[in-house]
DNA sequence: TTGCTGTAGTTAACGCGTTAATTACATGCG
DNA sequence: CGCATGTAATTAACGCGTTAACTACAGCAA
């Protein structure tokens, strides 16, 4: 069935909810002049390690040409550091740097605090039921 | 709770929700050279009538400065018109055109094919439960 | 009327999303 | 080896997201 009003359509749900969700989050963000693309970008190599540029393009959801940016920013405040692969000329091998790990701990606490927020008012179940739908949707789409 | 990983973060859940959804209802958008922005603001256009560009924004999920854009492109290709409100020189009234009316019919089929295939994947129930836990956040966030 | 304050839109600047084209390297085949 | 094909990453071009600054107009008070 054909969504009668845009309020009720999946793609504009989506939008806006993550639109509110990420208002709590980007005043810390732009407090440490990090994007939101690239704290995604230094979590996932805060969590997964090295790893090659295709790999964490896809883990953070940033698109190559995006992530290309993103790393020479980052590699400009020394977040990150970047080497070829060994045994590949094409890969791109991505890794955290110290700098970079500070600002994940540093940022680490307040984010634990608007994350807390979030999941008390719209309820620890909800948040389960709904990033359960989430992932299904995902998984069954892609 | 802080999300002990980046899949399973209610930021990242969305985005990546909203990529997939999107996905399919992007070839269709290209094919007439919509944006998927252009596309909302005709469809509230569509829905409400003529409406004013602040309320416009907000039902389109649309920043202003992205408004502004976006009216200047759809009104060179005679979607939409613009004039201003009587009484009150600052207010811009948009109205959708007749071939903006024509792009909407021509794409609904379409659009109705793709919906129905994502509610029929993702199950009726299950995406109803959706809408209303996003409803839901949105409204306790926001 | 003059001027202050508030509001609606617009412009500017910069980063990301998206697609397409391009470069650099790897692999396989003759 | 030499060349075609494929893949990883980058670059380019254009539109949108975001914030801040700015313009134009309305409303109100002295």
């Amino acid at each position: 069935m054909l969504p009668e009003n845009t309020r009720r359509s999946l793609p504009m749900a989506l939008l806006h909810a993550r639109e509110v969700v990420m208002a709590r989050f980007r005043p810390m963000l732009a407090a440490h002049d990090v994007t939101e693309q690239q704290w995604r970008v230094l979590r996932v190599l805060s969590e997964a390690g090295p790893v090659e540029a295709t790999e964490l393009a896809d883990r953070a959801s940033v698109l190559p040409p995006s992530l290309t940016r993103i790393i020479k920013a980052l590699e400009g405040r020394r977040f990150i550091t970047r080497s070829k692969a060994e045994g590949d000329g094409r890969r791109v091998v991505l890794t955290i740097a110290p700098a970079g790990s500070a600002l994940i701990d540093a940022l680490s606490p307040e984010r634990r605090v608007i994350y807390d927020d979030i999941e008390q008012r719209f309820g620890h179940d909800r948040l389960e039921q709904l990033l359960d739908l989430l992932e299904n949707l995902i998984d069954g789409e892609s």
